[in-house]
DNA sequence: AGCCAGGTTTGGC
DNA sequence: GCCAAACATGGC
């Protein structure tokens, strides 16, 4: 069981610009690079030595893992809301509950321990995965770079420059041919047309109120957003953790062990239904496993690549 | 060099 | 509804 999470706060070395703050968290269970570099739930967090840096909610954070604790380094008005962006109120061991007789759920638990499911907002997920589509995840990270750097805030934490996402208003204004020729590719149009309905009023920031169905029938309206990216940014943006992203791997882990013979959207409509609440931090799990190839039994992608 | 990438859209049955 | 092809771009 995980411990109830009572942040110290304490001023820290205020060695950057701004009002700077050192939060430890004990028992924090959480893999950071695992999480926020390596999952590709998101990609714009970086490793710093053993630490890893990023921005988010228009603040920038430093986090490191140490025998004390989690140590947090950003402005002390955040610190809450990161403990929630990084998912560590939940009880992962919950999520596991009652997979003892499950080879494939209880191995990926114990191969995988600290991988959380990030709370970001809705905004970051939905930028992050309008890049992702048939893209590889070293491009979609410089491309959220290029762009983090063409159109969003200048921050600095300890003397690095961080750059924070862009908002939608920004890429709205930049137009499709700027966001073109910084090499988003046909992305472009989607992205520039998408932060247009955000800005003129797409109900984004509503999306964690709403069934999960209403909600991804609203992100479904937005240009580039099919089923599996509607997923992602309803499972990883807006808290809807029953959510259940279907890419190649997840398709092929699913059929392989638990359904065989659906579609890929059958798939994701029965996986919700077999685990519930628990599906979509279990396929982030199996994702994993999945993509980093420690499934042997997994077919490596391949176009008209056949089954085993 | 050619295949692939956390897909979506479009147009054909 | 289900299927195939087109779509930009760079990593490997």
């Amino acid at each position: 069981m995980q411990k109830l999470i009572s942040p110290d706060i304490s001023p820290g070395s205020s060695t950057g610009t701004c009002f700077e703050f050192e939060t430890v968290i004990p028992d924090a269970r959480i893999d950071l690079a695992l999480t926020l570099v390596d999952s590709a739930q998101c990609f714009h967090f970086a490793r710093r030595g053993d630490a890893v840096v990023g921005v988010s909610m228009g603040s920038p954070v430093r986090l490191r893992q140490t025998p004390e604790g989690l140590r947090m380094s950003a402005d002390a008005a955040s610190a809450a809301r990161w403990v929630r962006y990084l998912d560590l109120e939940r009880d992962y061991d919950a999520v596991f509950e009652g997979c003892e007789g499950d080879p494939l759920l209880s191995d990926a638990a114990r191969r995988l321990p600290g991988l959380r499911v990030l709370n970001q907002p809705p905004w970051e997920a939905l930028l992050a995965f309008l890049l992702s589509s048939n893209n590889n995840v070293s491009r979609i990270r410089s491309l959220v770079l290029a762009l983090s750097r063409a159109y969003g805030a200048t921050l600095e934490l300890g003397g690095e420059t961080l750059y924070a996402l862009p908002e939608p208003v920004a890429l709205a204004r930049a137009g499709e041919a700027a966001l073109r020729a910084l090499g988003c590719g046909y992305r472009a149009a989607y992205i520039a047309r998408s932060a247009r309905m955000v800005c003129e009023g797409f109900p984004l920031d509503e999306l964690a109120f709403l069934p999960y169905e209403e909600a991804r029938a609203q992100l479904l309206r937005l240009p580039g957003v099919g089923p599996k990216v509607a997923d992602c940014v309803l499972l990883f943006g807006c808290g809807h953790s029953s959510a259940f992203p279907v890419d190649v791997w997840v398709e092929r882990i699913m059929t392989a062990y638990y359904l065989p013979g659906l579609s890929r959207a059958r798939v994701a409509e029965r996986a919700r239904a077999l685990w519930g609440p628990y599906a979509g931090l279990r396929q982030q799990y199996l994702f994993h496993l999945a993509r980093t190839g420690a499934l042997p039994g997994l077919q490596t992608a391949r176009k008209g690549g056949e089954r085993a």
